[in-house]
DNA sequence: GCAATAGTTGACTAAATTACTCGGAATTAG
DNA sequence: CTAATTCCGAGTAATTTAGTCAACTATTGC
């Protein structure tokens, strides 16, 4: 469990997928515009993302990638493990092959950390963080853009917490 | 906030400083053999550690390092803090100029994320660290055959890192 | 005072990762 | 067919990581 700005990225991509899946597949061109990340990043990050099975893809004119799976069924940790690389730096790989009596600390340290944190942002949903994005989207109306997004997005949550 | 190996670093050498400082002041040479970090690269980290006044140094013989605080008092938060720059990577850096309505969106999602995360690592203290690391190496007693395993150990350390 | 020990600092470097570009191939709607 | 779009691999500049090296300062023991 890493933390860097490539699981920022992917996340924050996630979220935009997240607010407008429901008009059809969402283009990688729409997200990095909309979210300034270059195509060519989105591109490889979303590879990872369909090879984790988080979204869906459809190629061709009006194509696009959509989620995989309900925004409720897809975590924070879901997403972050995805992009950022297993990597598992207990130095030692997993295997006990570190020192002798001081093999288990960094060892435990890090394995009981990681799976901590893991844990937590596993109860993250892309649900959660689509509401909380809503709440700040009407509570800052500002004008015809940010309206029509919004009606955009009150869609989408009623549409995927349908289902 | 950020998860990296240089985190996990510190926070080991700290551990291993937590471990045996009753005995005076700690040698950044005998945290490096006893945790295979190289010397010069815990002089930097232990340069950020004393700046952020989490330990305190001894010069001339008989010198090294001691805690600045007492055990309880440092988290792993602070000694992750401490050594990850703080690069901040909410892409507008705090300000407010990110693209127009969807400036917030990376923005509040990363602070507040970044916000729980590093609150629950606060909560983790080297003392909750040290307690759990005692508790390890008393019910896992070594005996004389494994001592011989750490040279070898060392080496199969520099090579994982690769992985 | 002298020598040994140990931290302090800064400059430098190799390797890895990040963030990105480019070119093209596969797929499919119209 | 053609255009839109994903898919894929190679390449690359900037940054970070992890580490080296050398000179320096402070302290202690003799």
């Amino acid at each position: 469990m890493r933390l860097t700005t490539k699981g920022r990225f992917a996340v924050t991509a996630m979220l935009d997928l997240a607010l407008r899946e429901t008009g059809g597949p969402v283009t990688l061109a729409g997200i990095s515009e909309r979210q300034g990340i270059s195509l060519s990043y989105l591109e490889q990050l979303f590879g990872k993302l369909r090879r984790a099975q988080l979204v869906e893809s459809v190629r061709g004119p009006g194509g696009g990638y959509t989620l995989a799976r309900t925004v409720a069924e897809i975590s924070v940790a879901d997403i972050i493990v995805a992009v950022d690389e297993p990597v598992d730096a207990t130095q030692c790989g997993g295997r006990e092959n570190c020192h002798d009596n001081h093999r288990c600390m960094t060892h435990d340290l890090w394995t009981s950390l990681n799976a901590t944190i893991f844990d937590y942002l596993s109860k993250i949903s892309l649900a959660s963080l689509v509401d909380n994005q809503k709440a700040k989207d009407t509570s800052v109306v500002q004008d015809q853009r940010t309206l029509r997004r919004t009606a955009a997005c009150s869609d989408a949550i009623a549409g995927s917490n349908a289902a």
